[in-house]
DNA sequence: ATCCCGAGGG
DNA sequence: CCCTCTGGAT
């Protein structure tokens, strides 16, 4: 996509969007990097319902090891995945008071070297809590990046770094938020809203899906 | 490349 | 039913 192009891509965006948060919720940060982690391959609304319970008793990595791997697993056997999340967060939250003084590091090694914490949850984290202008790409990301031509790879790194490459400022910050809440919403995974999307004469995607027929009124 | 794995939507 | 959801470890 070409330079002016981008530009215009992000102004839009964030014309529709121009405050965007993420949408787990979380009082802190160690919550907060909790949250991410149980957002793999699930819904935020669904990590939310869990969380909302779970949050109110533990706040921090003590209590979480507190609650214990079995106890977690209670208020999370809705999300998916969640033997190899109680696990990870249990081992997770042990490492920070083990060789982090029970604070979330600031650092994205240490961050990765957390049990559970890969490239794409570090990256939420020193976006979302340190204000680092990081690109998480996620399933939503890797879809928008190469259906648009924006940032095209094979792998979610390869997107990442042209990403990075490609995005301006004053957008850098936010292009995360952004371009997640643009492929949760109208770039769809399955069916694309190009009907109603804000870019679409800016994006490489031909087959572009029609409007929904409006049923008739009583 | 494969496994982990529940809820919600089409 | 099938697909998708803010992936990570092996």
């Amino acid at each position: 996509m070409k330079k002016a192009d981008v530009f215009e891509f992000y102004r839009r965006l964030a014309e529709a969007n121009p405050h965007p948060e993420t949408e787990l919720e979380s009082g802190n940060v160690f919550q907060l990097l909790v949250a991410v982690v149980l957002s793999a391959q699930a819904t935020d609304a669904g990590v939310n319902k869990a969380t909302r319970a779970l949050f109110a008793e533990v706040k921090t990595p003590e209590q979480m090891v507190a609650l214990g791997e079995d106890g977690l697993k209670q208020h999370i056997k809705t999300i998916g995945l969640f033997n190899t999340k109680a696990k990870n967060v249990i081992a997770l939250s042990e490492a920070l008071i083990a060789q982090h003084d029970s604070e979330v590091p600031n650092d994205r090694a240490a961050l990765e070297a957390l049990p559970g914490v890969g490239r794409k949850t570090a990256n939420v984290v020193l976006n979302v809590a340190f204000g680092a202008e990081t690109f998480a790409v996620d399933t939503h990301i890797f879809r928008v990046g190469n259906r648009t031509g924006l940032a095209r790879g094979k792998t979610p790194l390869a997107v990442e770094l042209k990403l990075d490459k490609a995005t301006p400022q004053p957008f850098r910050l936010h292009a995360h938020h952004w371009l997640i809440l643009h492929g949760r919403y109208i770039c769809k995974a399955r069916t694309p809203e190009c009907w109603r999307c804000p870019v679409a004469d800016l994006c490489a995607y031909k087959p572009k899906t029609p409007p929904p027929k409006r049923t008739k009124a009583p």
